[in-house]
Order: structure tokens, then C-alpha cells, then sequence
DNA sequence: TTGACTTCCATAAATTCCCATGTTAACCCA
DNA sequence: TGGGTTAACATGGGAATTTATGGAAGTCAA
């Protein structure tokens, strides 16, 4: 099963070219379509990846199934009960890999994320994000920082301001 | 298999013509009938396009399973359950690609999605949608926007009843 | 002949492909 | 284990294609 560990930070050439890490790439080798899917996190000031045969599961299932119940009317008419399919796809990006294993960032998905000159890669198992490296480096603090105060028996609560 | 994905928007020209985004064009390329099958959707003030070839095969489907019912009369004369592809079929429109992978976009079609001169292509996975850019954007964030709440952290359970 | 629609050609901009390079990490062998 | 050699990776830039788009010429029908 691919999956995703560790961040790295690679640079965003002024095309708007980055390196995805060879980590990631390696994760990936085995798929018909080389390259990620790509969309705005909708949790995170981030994009979230995947692969694009996780993204085919998804919506080769929910095609199957309709055809396979004769319900033409949600092939034609779409809806049905799968709004959150239908608003995924709409803002799916499909990032094809160059002869280098870099992909071009679509400047929308860079601006959701705050991402300009550097990008943060960063491992969730079964998906990745990009970040910007220090909005990622704010949140991760932060989130480092509560689980600590959670788990510590007698927790201090030591805050620091700069990430 | 065929999928659409991604949004982009291009120009409607003088002549009512746009570019089918060269992605969409791609999933279709290895059909038939080089264009594309646009309706009126019934769900969205948008317009609705899928490939002939789906179309077709939704068609025959149906076609067998009236005849594996024994059922002529439905066949011949029409009618029985289907009201809805046979809805949608009479409105459907097919728009060949000219030499450079536009359509003309018939005016009634248009006129129903509120497009003057910019259209949004939005892929839907199994089909694809045509929008006015800005109702399509106020109808992606509304439809964010749920999303959003459904899958925030901070679970209050108040969630907000957007479409 | 007018009008609607198509095919054809032109072009600017965006995108992809290809090659070069510095740098780091891995490897091999004495 | 040290030192040199390779290989892999990230990055940059330029050239070659694609795309989107506009307009002109050509076709067909009323």
C-alpha cells in the first residue's frame, strides 16, 4: 500500500515547478497515471495529494454502481447522494510528473495554501499536503504543543512565540 | 475509463464558440463522435455533457432491459419507467469539435445557464458541467462551505444548512 | 443575396519537453 | 575506514509544442 512519511521542503521554480520528494514519487511508481491528484485541503490551509488510483476507486465505484442498478438518472442527472464526490472533482487538479518528477503548481491551489517560493511536502500515510513551510511549521508547533500538554502528567504549558 | 476533473474556465467568443478544455478533449478522444452531448441539467443552472459513447451505451442498456422484460410494447411505443432518459434525450444536443476543439454553444443552452461570455467547464467525474463562472463559484463555495462544517474538528454539531 | 454556420489560417501565450549543472548521498575498493 | 567514484536528486533555463482565441474565407440553404 503507498504510503507517505516525513516533510520535505523543496522550491517552487519561477514556473511554478517544484520537485515532489522521491519518497513520494517512489510511493507512486506503480500507478497507470504518473503524476498526483491534487486538491484544497478542506481542514487545513493546505493542498491535500493522493494518487490518482485512489481518486479512480472513488469514482469508479460510484460509477458501477449506478449502471449496475440501471439508475441512469444519476448518471444523467448526476446528484444522487454523493454531493461530496461531485465537489471534489470539480476542484481536483491532475499534476502530471515532468521527465524530472516535478509538477506545476496551479497558481489557485498556491494561493489557498499561502505556498510561494518554497513548499512544504508532508506525510499523511495514505495522502500527503503541501504547505506553506512556515504555515506548516506554525501548525505542526502547535499541534506538537497540545498533544504534549495533553500527555504530560504534570504539564507546565511552556508557550513559545516564534515558530 | 473516461473521467472529468478539474474546472476551467475559458472565452465565449462573438460566434457563441469556446474551447473545450484539451483534458476534457483528451478523455474523449478515442470516441467515435469527436464532440460532445450537452443538455440542460435539471439540477443546476448549468448545462450538463457527457460523450457520445456513454450516452449510447446507456441507451442499449436500457433498450435490453426492456427487452429482457418481454415488454414490446415499451419498445415501440415508449413510455414504462424510463420518463427521464427519454426527457433528457429529446432536449440533448450534440456539439462536434471544430478543427481547433471548440463547440458552439446554442443559444438556448446558454440562455438556460445564464453564460455570456465566459464559461466554466467542471468536470464531474463520469460527466462534465457547463457554468456561468460566477454562479458556479457562488454554488462551489456554498457547497465548500458545507463540507467544511461537516468535517470540522471542533465538532459542535450546530452545522449550518447549505445546500 | 442574405444570413447562419463551418472550415481554414494566424498568433500570442501558456505549457511541456529536453538538456545542463551543482549538490548531496550512496557505494566500492584498497 | 578513508578516499575517491557514482549515482540520484533537486534545480535552472531554453527550445519546441499545445492551447486558446480571433478573424477571414468558404459553404449551404432559404
Amino acid at each position: 500500500m503507498t504510503s507517505f512519511l516525513s516533510t520535505f521542503v523543496n522550491k517552487v521554480d519561477r514556473k511554478g515547478r517544484v520537485s515532489v520528494p522521491a519518497p513520494f514519487r517512489a510511493a507512486l511508481a506503480g500507478q497507470g497515471f504518473q503524476g498526483i491528484v491534487a486538491y484544497p485541503s478542506l481542514t487545513d490551509p493546505a493542498i491535500d495529494a493522493i494518487g490518482r488510483d485512489l481518486l479512480d476507486r472513488m469514482i469508479g465505484r460510484r460509477f458501477d454502481r449506478t449502471l449496475e442498478d440501471g439508475d441512469f438518472e444519476r448518471v444523467l442527472l448526476g446528484g444522487g447522494g454523493d454531493r461530496v464526490v461531485e465537489t471534489v472533482l470539480a476542484m481536483v487538479s491532475e499534476l502530471p510528473f515532468d521527465g524530472e518528477g516535478r509538477i506545476v503548481l496551479p497558481k489557485s491551489l498556491a494561493e489557498t495554501a499561502g505556498i510561494t517560493d518554497h513548499a512544504a511536502f508532508v506525510g499523511r500515510g495514505t495522502r500527503f499536503q503541501i504547505w506553506a513551510p512556515e504555515a506548516f511549521e506554525r501548525h505542526q508547533a502547535a499541534a506538537i504543543g497540545s498533544l504534549r500538554s495533553r500527555f504530560a502528567d504534570n504539564g507546565t504549558g511552556g508557550t513559545e512565540g516564534a515558530g
